[in-house]
RNA sequence: GCGCCCGUAGCUCAGCUGGAUAGAGCAGCGGACUUCUAAUCCGCAGGCCACAGGUUCGAAUCCUGUCGGGCGUACCA
């Protein structure tokens, strides 16, 4: 089966050596003649611009260097129809009407996947996201990367990665501590007692709630001073169910949610004294300061040393992060993937410089990809909101879902920007947003073909079973090519996506899939009982834009209806 | 102060490993439903790509600086 990402490595191939053959030595080793989609259709459909690129190493005009590479091609490639030079020196190259149709009919058949370059080729990846510390509900931020890291995590499943979806969360720090004192506090108080929510601890009315939870069930007679662990747990447990809650809305399942008490109890003390026995310009990496312990994070390059045993012996919390993180790394994973908010780029840079030192640089390089996404800011009334799970101010998951409609117009909206933008999420618009929603334009899409589909069906004409030249030569309009070159590009665009573990491309390729299809509906009768072949075959470009729109949906976990 | 991210149409954002006239949605204006769903399509209007330099045949894209916003700069996570 000739696929796009196939009949792109072969012209670029074929491109190169044509380069080698006629300039040998003069051309650098690492030189690479890529192929591009022409953004313009004037100019064909594929596109090289190594001429260009070329004129200032073996010093001739681009448009002769182009005519000579065209030239010198070997034979033609499977699925060109013809090449042309065009302004500057691009060599611009066109597609063939049955290859388009072929692999129009392959996505009908078959879907996505077959046509997706196999990179990870069964191995394994493991993919951290969320992770956030059980002290309340999840709320806006948490959707953002909740909704990335699910994203990547599919976009990794399709392109052939095994992944493993892990929750780390933190049960043993002062936070958690102070989660069980702030519950503490609330079922005091309830009873009568003076008892306030301790200096930092949690705001939320959820304790309060929670607090009347453990007297149905305990009864009174708990205090703080005799009990802490009671405490802790039952608000520990509450806040890990309200988490599970919010997921569950987003259709998140993962495969393990990693508490840090899950570590070995060496494994943070091993880890110590590793990094003990390691000595950089002759200073040992660890050093102690009186009755801390400290790690010497600037002979690694970082900014700050951090202290990684407080006075009372207990850690901070990069020391378990690095521990996990060497777990991680132990489990055998071809891929790391951790998914972090802005606020923990310092922190993730540092775990990395440790393991980078313990690891070994190219091991680290090799298998740890971070993202980080930048923070979602609420707009309401014009003004900024500063949200704050710890003073009880946020805007829960489930309160945002509910505005916005639908938890696939959240997800949707959340995906449509990169990771790296700030994103103002309006507050008082989102309803309004929802019904103007990109999403539905999909949908919509999906839907419209649906119904052709049945329309299809009724009247007895069916999508061929196997491919001919003759299905090729009756889509030869200009709508159906249009079509049917979008529908080429989509499996290429995706693998771009999923290396670069980009997940916006994806609502950008849906997009143009919605707007190209929309488009083909508008100026052409797909369903006409006098003309069964011509039907059949334009039905084929329907099945494929509907596979490719419900495949894609898929990966964002976004519902694909037939009805709407 | 220092580090990282961002600054593109009225609004929300794509485009950023340099390339052919800078894109989309929404908002605005004007058209298209006896025909497979008008949640659609077609057209018009809207831009010193924050600003100033630099590199290059060629810059929204790379480099430097300035301004503006976000995050971090904890013995919180």
């Amino acid at each position: 089966m000739m696929t796009p990402g196939l009949l792109r490595n072969e012209l670029e191939r074929g491109l190169q050596s044509s380069v080698r053959s006629i300039w040998g030595e003069a051309i650098p080793a690492d030189f690479r003649a890529d192929v591009s989609a022409s953004d313009n259709l004037e100019f064909g459909d594929l596109s090289c611009q190594a001429a260009m690129r070329l004129a200032g190493i073996v010093k001739d005009n681009p448009r002769s260097i182009a005519g000579r590479i065209a030239e010198a091609m070997a034979d033609s490639i499977e699925g060109i129809s013809s090449f042309s030079i065009d302004g500057p020196g691009f060599i611009n190259f066109r597609l063939k009407n049955g290859y388009l149709a072929s692999v129009a009919f392959d996505l009908a058949s078959g879907g996505l996947q077959p046509l997706l370059p196999d990179t990870g080729a069964g191995r394994n990846a493991l993919v951290e996201y969320v992770s956030s510390n059980p002290t309340g509900p999840l709320t806006v931020g948490h959707c953002r990367q909740a909704v990335l890291g699910e994203t990547i995590s599919n976009l990794l499943e399709a392109s052939g990665w095994t992944v493993s979806r892990e929750y780390y969360f933190n049960d043993a720090g002062r936070q958690i501590n102070l989660l069980g004192e702030s519950l503490a506090a609330r079922y005091l108080s309830a009873e009568g007692g003076e008892t306030s929510v301790p200096e930092g601890g949690y705001h939320g009315d959820y304790i309060i709630d929670w607090a009347s939870d453990l007297r149905a069930l305990h009864g009174t007679g708990l205090t703080w001073a005799s009990d802490p662990d009671t405490f802790i747990h039952f608000a520990e447990e509450k806040a890990m169910e309200m988490i599970r809650s919010g997921l569950s809305l987003l259709g998140i399942e993962f495969d393990r949610y990693f508490a840090e008490s899950e570590l070995i109890p060496e494994a943070v003390t091993d880890t110590i004294k590793r990094l003990s026995s390691i000595t950089v310009d002759d200073m040992s990496l660890v050093y102690s300061d009186s009755e801390k312990l400290w790690l010497r994070f600037t002979a690694l390059g970082r900014p700050k040393d951090r202290v990684i045993i407080r006075e009372d012996g207990t850690y901070t919390y990069r020391m378990p992060d690095i521990a996990y993180h060497l777990d991680k790394f132990s489990r055998k994973y071809d891929l790391i993937v951790d998914i972090f908010g802005a606020d923990h780029l310092d922190t993730s840079r540092d775990v990395t410089a440790a393991l980078e030192c313990l690891l070994g640089r190219e091991v680290v390089s090799e298998k740890l990809r971070v993202v980080i996404h930048q923070f979602v800011t609420l707009v309401k009334d014009g003004s900024r909101i500063k949200m704050s799970t710890r003073s009880g101010e946020f805007v829960t998951l489930r309160e945002l879902i509910n505005d916005a409609g639908s938890a696939d117009v959240t997800k949707y909206l959340f995906l449509t920007r990169r990771a790296e933008a700030h994103m103002d999420f309006d507050l008082g618009l989102a309803k309004k947003q929802s019904s103007e929603n990109p999403v539905y334009y999909v949908q919509y899409a999906h839907a419209r073909i649906a119904g052709i589909l049945r329309r299809a069906g009724e009247a007895g004409i069916s999508i061929p079973n196997e491919f001919s030249s003759g299905i090729s030569k009756l889509l030869q309009g200009e709508y159906e090519r249009e079509l049917m070159r979008l529908l080429e590009s989509v499996p290429v665009d995706v693998a771009a996506a999923s290396d670069a573990m980009e997940p916006h491309r994806l609502t950008e390729i849906l997009a143009e899939l919605a707007t190209g299809f929309h488009r083909f509906y508008q100026h052409v009768r797909v369903v006409d009982t006098d003309n069964r072949n011509l039907s059949a075959a334009r039905l084929m470009l329907c099945g494929a834009c509907r596979r490719c729109i419900s495949d894609l949906l898929g990966i964002l976990g976004v519902d694909a209806p037939d009805r709407m």
